[in-house]
DNA sequence: AGCACGCCGACT
DNA sequence: GTCGGCGTGCTC
């Protein structure tokens, strides 16, 4: 007898757990842990994991499972451990874990569908429903609902002549293509042609055609040019002659591309002197974590590709994770340029049957590296010999939702199990894994100069304040205006960068001061030009554009802040004769548009790149001789701890755009905040300095890297629930954990509202606390179940990012 | 999450 | 008296 445990597609507090089933005879030499299996549950029929197959168990009324759903496992020991371990970790659902492990393609898809009971005619149901079940289908519940039948079912599936049956379905189909194989020798195929009929002219000329072709061959490809049909081939494989296999091939999202295959670079003496414990490690099976500082164009990729390739030749896989953002085809061509066909990449551009492809060929070992964002982190290679996280202090690593990961502890637990080193990546660490770096805790390799010896851009910081006061009042500074007016009589280009985030172009009233809302949440609406609507950008509200004010009914309300589309326009007006290419989500949501914007760039078609964030990384154009911030202070005041950290970083990363090659670069960062250090010092690219004072500034404050936070949100449609709730779970946790830890709260969210639910949350800020996973699983055992009563929300995450 | 079971108000 | 509201608790 063989037993099954499975985690159940139920996220709930109350099904996060293994439920045991009886293995079916006929599946019991199969069924392997890690495979998905259909099992009833109550009434109807879901998806879910074995972790375990075992003989025996405690359990009284044992049901036999359905089926499996996969002839593999989709998920090897390694994994099963790391969904726990996440779980765990995460405060999250098992079955969240699994899920987030594989591709979106293999999640179920549940259909629930009424049929008539066996042996039940037409006749026997009341005329009313006869159109639904004519022709003995099923009829899709949800369709029920619509046409308003449901307690007419409900009513005949009680007297037993209609039946509710549920469906577990897949979501992609593997892609199959059909292949015709002949299955005697060219000798036999030849005595074969002579014994047909006469008539049989088109059966002859396939037998033909594979003395010629002994291989396989695509059937469509076949038909097509013989020019014969399918009963022929039909005919030919009944007696034996042919055969029809079935291959899975794969969606191949860069079918159209060639990549030009490189050797390795030779490497600089800081780049061997950094690469030296890296190959180390690898060649010794030690686990250790390196943080590779160094700055933009100092070579990193190449320090990866070498350490991968090092890998690669003694047998083992590597796993390489950029910001979703940076996966440019500039990036996949360097990946897909050195190691060819071995890379697999996973980003979310890619459709659901792409991804479910490129994971495939993971799952199958028929690549050794992949490079792909957060999610890849999860590959189920079996053999990992690296993993590198570049662009390290990204904020895309850490998940928003559950499971609440950050692939940088995922990384690092995997290379544990492996034993093998994590390489991170960053011109501009984030501080807790430079404070980790000092502390020996990470092995620090710095790559200190630019390769090519180039000069870092002279960076000038531009006071806004002073524009105004001199009667600027445009957002362009005029020393701005000038470089760019130079640089199109030069034919230099420039990159021009606005920060959407927090004041992106809403809409306020000039007389009042009045900001159109979302009358839902707690935030501004966004305002878009296409359309001319206003959008909320939490919860998808649209309202048209007031004409007056509603508060004062002054006609002066327009749209405020600078968005890319205004700032084009502006551009338009005052350099006419400059070509701009403008990216943001806007323009880049079609497939491919993001490469061709850049290459039209690259090729010399515009003057002026002007894009958000995803211009900010990877850029490396040796054309661009200037790159303007227009407003580096728009994150800064985001009510964040790490609102200085992330405006260095930015700022640091896109003056890294300008001057790459041999033209000498300059960056002109605007901004109404000049003495602030993280501009000052972005300005003079002094990491180590900047490094110092945010410290100072963490620990006065008892933030990371000195505290670890965790934050607990909770949500109600009443504001005084959740404020109240909050206080009883801020005054549980204060009960709970030591006087060391410190708890804030209740705080109301920095957004107040979303969706019509107030937020309110308690942040803990603290050192050590072994009380307080058990802890937080209690307020989530209390809470979730209240959840469900009358709509109350609480999540915790366990180091946020994002103190939202 | 669904779904059934179960106990109280407004209808044939 | 029954139909149906949604509160409670279970699903191997």
């Amino acid at each position: 007898m063989k037993i099954a445990s499975v985690i159940v597609d139920v996220p709930a507090k109350q099904t996060d757990k293994a439920f045991d089933y009886l293995v079916p005879k006929q599946w019991e030499d199969m069924i392997q842990p890690g495979m998905r299996v259909i099992v009833p549950f109550g009434p109807r029929k879901i998806q879910g994991f074995v972790i375990e197959v075992k003989s025996t168990t405690e359990v009284k009324k044992l049901r036999e499972l359905v089926e499996p759903m996969d002839l593999e496992p989709v998920l090897n020991d390694e994994l099963i451990k790391l969904g726990d371990w996440l779980a765990e970790n995460t405060l999250s659902f098992k079955i969240f874990a699994f899920q987030v492990m594989l591709p979106a393609a293999l999640k179920a898809k549940y259909e629930k569908k009424v049929k008539m009971a066996e042996g039940v005619y037409l006749s026997d149901l009341p005329l009313n429903l006869h159109p639904y079940f004519k022709n003995g289908g099923m009829l899709d519940w949800d369709d029920a609902i619509k046409n308003g039948i449901v307690p007419h079912l409900q009513r005949e599936a009680a007297k037993g002549l209609l039946e509710v049956v549920y469906l577990v379905k897949e979501r992609v189909k593997k892609k199959q293509m059909k292949y015709i194989i002949p299955l005697v020798s060219k000798e036999d195929l030849l005595v074969e042609i002579q014994r047909l009929p006469a008539n049989a002219q088109k059966q002859k000329q396939v037998l033909e055609y594979f003395i010629n072709h002994p291989h396989e061959v695509e059937m469509r490809k076949l038909i097509a040019e013989l020019n014969v049909s399918l009963s022929t081939i039909k005919a030919l494989s009944n007696k034996n002659l042919l055969a029809e296999t079935v291959k899975e091939i794969y969606r191949d999202p860069f079918k159209d591309h060639h990549f030009e295959r490189r050797g390795p670079l030779p490497l600089t003496k800081a780049q061997e002197k950094a690469i030296t414990p890296i190959l180390h490690a690898i060649q010794t099976r030690e686990h250790e974590v390196f943080l590779l500082y160094g700055v933009t164009g100092s070579g990193k990729t190449e320090i990866y590709l070498q350490s991968i390739q090092e890998v690669i030749n003694n047998g083992k896989e590597a796993i390489v994770l950029v910001p979703e953002i940076s996966l440019t085809p500039q990036m996949v061509n360097r990946f897909k340029g050195r190691f060819g066909e071995m890379v697999a990449v996973l980003h979310s551009g890619l459709s659901a049957g792409e991804k479910y492809d490129e994971w495939r060929k993971i799952q199958r070992k028929e690549v050794k590296v992949v490079v792909g964002a957060r999610s890849a982190i999860f590959a189920p290679f079996e053999n990992i010999g690296i993993i590198i996280i570049d662009e390290e202090h990204e904020t895309s690593y850490k998940q928003e939702e559950m499971p609440r990961y950050h692939a940088r502890d995922v990384a690092i637990k995997r290379a544990q199990t492996y034993n093998c080193p994590v390489v991170l990546g960053s011109a501009t660490p984030s501080l807790e894994s430079f404070a980790r770096a000092k502390k020996k805790v990470y092995q620090l390799l710095s790559l200190p100069v630019r390769m090519n010896n180039k000069a870092l851009p002279t960076v000038e910081i531009v006071d806004m304040r002073e524009e105004l006061r001199a009667g600027n009042r445009s957002m362009f500074s005029r020393k701005l205006f000038e470089l760019l007016k130079d640089r199109l009589e030069k034919k230099q280009q420039s990159v021009l960068f606005l920060n959407k985030r927090g004041h992106s172009s809403f809409v306020m009233c000039r007389d009042c001061g009045y900001v159109v809302n979302c009358p839902k949440c707690d935030i501004s609406l966004t305002y878009h030009r296409a359309g001319v609507q206003m959008k909320c950008h939490y919860c998808g509200y649209e309202s048209v554009v007031p004409r007056a004010c509603p508060e004062c009914n002054s006609e002066y309300i327009r749209f405020f802040g600078t968005g890319t589309q205004k700032v084009e326009e502006e551009l338009g007006k005052i350099l006419p004769e400059a070509k701009v290419i403008r990216m943001d989500v806007d323009t880049t949501s079609r497939k491919g548009s993001h490469e061709r914007l850049l290459k039209e760039f690259q090729d010399g078609k515009a003057d002026i790149l002007l894009g958000t964030q995803m211009i900010a990384k990877g850029l490396d154009f040796p054309n661009i001789t200037l790159v303007g911030v227009l407003s580096a202070d728009t994150m800064l005041h985001l009510p964040d701890f790490r609102s200085s950290e992330k405006t260095f970083q930015l700022l640091t990363q896109v003056s890294g755009r300008a001057g790459r090659h041999q033209l000498p670069g300059e960056v002109i960062i605007q901004t109404y905040t000049p003495e602030h250090y993280s501009i000052q010092l972005a300005g003079r690219q002094d990491y180590t300095q900047f490094f110092q004072q945010e410290m100072m500034v963490r620990r006065a404050h008892h933030y990371p890297p000195y505290y670890f936070l965790t934050l607990i949100t909770v949500s109600h449609e009443q504001l005084l629930t959740a404020v109240s709730t909050t206080e009883k779970i801020v005054k549980y946790v204060r009960s709970k954990l030591s006087s060391e830890a410190v708890i804030l709260g209740p705080s109301v969210s920095p957004i107040a509202k979303i969706n019509n639910r107030y937020r309110y949350q308690c942040l803990i800020k603290y050192k050590r606390e072994p009380n307080l996973t058990k802890t937080l699983k209690m307020i989530l055992d209390q809470y979730q179940k209240e959840a469900s009563k009358d709509g109350l929300l609480v999540s915790v995450d366990v180091n946020p990012f994002i103190l939202m």
